[in-house]
DNA sequence: ATAGTTGTAACTATAATGAGTACAACGGTG
DNA sequence: CACCGTTGTACTCATTATAGTTACAACTAT
């Protein structure tokens, strides 16, 4: 059973940091309450960068977010992440045949279904913010 | 980038074909329209089969559906296939730091909104159902 | 200059997948 | 009953994405 990636789950969490704390927070400070190799919390901010949710001081270190909390979409982040590109959470087997009514239909009428599917799910995703998940933190 | 396993669309086809032809279909013609090995076929044959949504003659081949196309959904066939279990589409990061407010929050909060996340694509998968598929086949 | 950072490249172990071979078990038909 | 085509599984294998790791260059304030 595949799942979606833990860079999404570490990307909210370091996202949630920086909104919480103030900017003073390094890679190995997150590494540490992400419970995992710095490495990996800077190729994730690599991707936040990239996306334009967060800012890096190179060298000096600590990070700063660029649109505000309440700006700031689960979509966005799972988009930053690259975890599922559009219209591509299934997979949809490739060449049936097409001497076949079936095999020569399906591909097309099961991914218009599975594109409304993905999108339901994104559209969920968009409508929780940063900062409704940080209000909660007590 | 992980997607979802083409099982599951190979196990819409596979219903698809046993809904529009009749019964006389063994497990090399369905893998020649799917185009893959029989052997692939007949694992997700048994899935199907183990859901109670097909019925299959051992031995003489031939395979028939348990349900009215009608009442089977892309849910049904979706948990057919394992291909998500409930509540674990996303994975989220294991042993996050307690020592830290965020670390020690995130997982449960962040959870139970992707449990939502989830939710919002089932039930949008629960909405289509075979019939309304092959009725686009022409 | 130095120390503490960030940014990457390269490598590794792990796990799920999809394909494949092999063979036992089954069930009509001659 | 013997045969043949089928289903049901147990194994194996190559491929792929992931998450972690080491190593090191580049950067910045002191």
């Amino acid at each position: 059973m595949k799942q979606i990636s833990t860079r999404f789950s570490m990307a909210v969490h370091i996202l949630s940091l920086i909104a919480v704390n103030s900017n003073e927070l390094t890679g190995d400070f997150i590494a540490g309450s992400v419970n995992t190799n710095p490495v990996v919390i800077r190729r994730i901010m690599g991707m936040l960068k990239k996306a334009g949710l967060v800012e890096v001081r190179p060298g000096v270190g600590g990070a700063s977010l660029l649109k505000a909390p309440e700006e700031i979409t689960l979509l966005d982040v799972y988009r930053a992440v690259n975890v599922i590109k559009e219209n591509q959470l299934f997979r949809v087997h490739e060449e049936p045949n097409k001497q076949c009514l079936v095999g020569q239909n399906i591909e097309m009428v099961l991914q218009s279904e599975l594109n409304e599917v993905q999108s339901a799910m994104e559209q969920r995703l968009a409508q929780t913010t940063l900062s409704l998940l940080t209000i909660r933190f007590k």
